[in-house]
DNA sequence: CATTTCACCGAAAGCGCTTTCGATAAATTT
DNA sequence: AAATTTATCGAAAGCGCTTTCGGTGAAATG
């Protein structure tokens, strides 16, 4: 591989002079330009990226977190999509992705640390919850910052249309005439979870029907699990819900699966619509109807707004609020007579 | 934040007492290490991780690649299970992870080319086809490396235990009654959909079941269309095969998809056992058969494996099969009479 | 021809850290 | 009391790169 001294050596210039050529100074003549680029080339040379870093005080890094809220990591499929949109759209510019956890070589650390410590050029935050004293510190920090599916003033955010996404799942609902419709909704600590919540108040109110006692139920933190769990006691109640709008698909999978060993049929007994739109919605039995959350977007979006705050070194703080889209499928139907 | 210069101008001491109390020297009295500690905890002070990898040629980060091959990167449930449980596992030793592209800052290199960039410790890479070139310089590099679900002499391999998982499979269908099995292959460029192949063969001779024609069919790279698609040319078979075992969950989704579509039950008039055991094959209808890898040890078990090969400076070569669990669910059952 | 401009190059400092090696004073041995 | 060991510290070099600033000779200008 060789350093830049090598270089120099071969080429009988000086590292100065190999150092502008490859960064393309004006002041270095096109025919030793053309030397030392061949000479590095035919020697394989690479510059060492944390010798450049220090020099440059730029890493070309990008630190994510995910919040450890509830466990899940990487492996959510919406935060998921959405990392790996941001990462398409950072790595076209030169950006590389790292991922820190709170560990230092056994010391423990908080996340604005070990990104401080990395030294990279920007930060984004993804799955998190507005009390996470992590996410808050990092909020805090002079790092170029985006943050991903939670509400601030503090920083940039960029998080979908929920109010309108709750909206949508409960007029669906009630085109098909349904009037009793629960929601199972995300944990309050959520923002996403509570815009739904919202959404799903406003859309009753506006439509002037009541939410009886037990039909807004704790669905948790989203995993199919505890959908499963919110759908039962709903099914448990005196007046069952004809509809249930779901925060999350995978809640959504999960309560579809309660309705059926309670040996009632989606959506010819309840309907139900989700939220997010993972890949799996389109292949479940019946196939969920669900408020899509543009991933690519989102992921897209934060990453032109962490790059910009990053090249013009200034933080910035803004919300963008990306707009959903209802799927219609097979898990909504009209309401019984 | 601070540098070193900063802490040893403030405690009165030279950098190298100060680097030295940092780092646990011997030769520092505790008296003064305790100052230079708390000091450092005062100011905030953290070491800059770019110059201590300079300095020390130790980065502690470990470069990821995600073969481009089936454009699934991180979004594919399996790997990303896989990517989950290595992350724990090195994090734990201090490292963090890198995800590198192929672009760096406009320019088009390898992905050797920008690990030696960034000086990564080792790789890992995932999600490989044998052919890729990339993944090839890669091998023949001198970083250590482990790569996972692939095959290789050449370097560190862990993966499932493919071949017994195929035998599994129709060993439980046969057990069902059924003679008619088909399989739904992943593409042959891929060793563990050749391997499932070769464990399905296997199988079928040692209980002297012929393959007849069109039975063995390549679902490409493991989609849910792909797989529906297969299922589709295997319906259309004259004589139709009453079991299918189909090399991964999500095509084995599809081919259960096309079965409904054709007005057809699983399992009742044909069984579909799938491969990997992704989290939605138990929340599908029916719950999906399946033969489950187990991505928690396969991650942790390339954990260690490159780790060692850092701590220990030498590159290592050996070929860890992970075992297969059959999981069986709703989606087989006795053939019809 | 003298002067100014311009194109091209290199010395040197600096980025923040580690590590070798020598220096000093105190403690221990003879 | 002299010689040796031990404990503690710091100077300096080095890791591989960027960038400022000045220097040189050639070309352009008067």
């Amino acid at each position: 591989m060789g350093t830049i001294y090598d270089l120099a050596k071969i080429t009988g210039f000086s590292i100065t002079t190999v150092s502008k050529a490859l960064n393309n100074y004006s002041d270095v003549s096109e025919k030793t330009k053309a030397k030392i680029v061949q000479a590095a080339a035919d020697m394989g040379y690479l510059p060492n990226a944390h010798a450049q870093s220090l020099s440059t005080k730029r890493s070309w890094t990008i630190g994510v977190m995910f919040s450890e809220a509830n466990e899940v990591g990487m492996m959510h499929p919406f935060f998921n999509a959405i990392i790996e949109s941001f990462r398409k759209a950072t790595e076209q510019q030169g950006y590389d992705l790292i991922f820190a956890s709170r560990n230092l070589r056994n010391r423990d650390m908080s996340y604005l640390e070990h990104f401080q410590h990395r030294a990279v050029d920007g930060i984004v935050v993804i799955c998190s919850d507005q009390m996470d004293k992590h996410v808050q510190e990092l909020i805090q920090s002079s790092i170029p910052i985006v943050v991903v599916d939670m509400d601030s003033t503090d920083c940039s955010v960029v998080f979908s249309d929920n109010l309108s996404g709750g909206t949508l799942a409960v007029n669906h609902l009630y085109e098909l005439g349904h009037r009793l419709i629960a929601h199972i909704a995300g944990d309050m600590t959520i923002d996403a979870g509570l815009a739904r919540i919202e959404g799903y108040k406003q859309a009753m109110d506006r439509l002037a029907l009541p939410i009886p006692d037990g039909y807004l139920i704790n669905g948790g933190f989203f995993s199919v699990e505890e959908g499963k769990q919110a759908m039962q006691t709903l099914l448990a109640l005196p007046k069952r819900p004809t509809a249930v709008f779901v925060a999350g698909d995978q809640m959504a999978i999960g309560a579809m699966e309660a309705i059926h060993e309670a040996g009632l049929q989606v959506p010819h007994d309840i309907s139900v619509v989700g939220y997010d739109d993972i890949e799996m919605s389109k292949y479940v039995t019946p196939k969920l109807t669900t408020v899509r959350q543009d991933t690519e977007r989102i992921g897209q979006h934060a990453a032109e707004l962490l790059i910009e705050q990053i090249v013009n070194k200034r933080r910035v703080m803004t919300t963008d609020i990306i707009p959903v889209d209802l799927i219609v499928r097979q898990s909504t139907g009209p309401v019984k007579p």
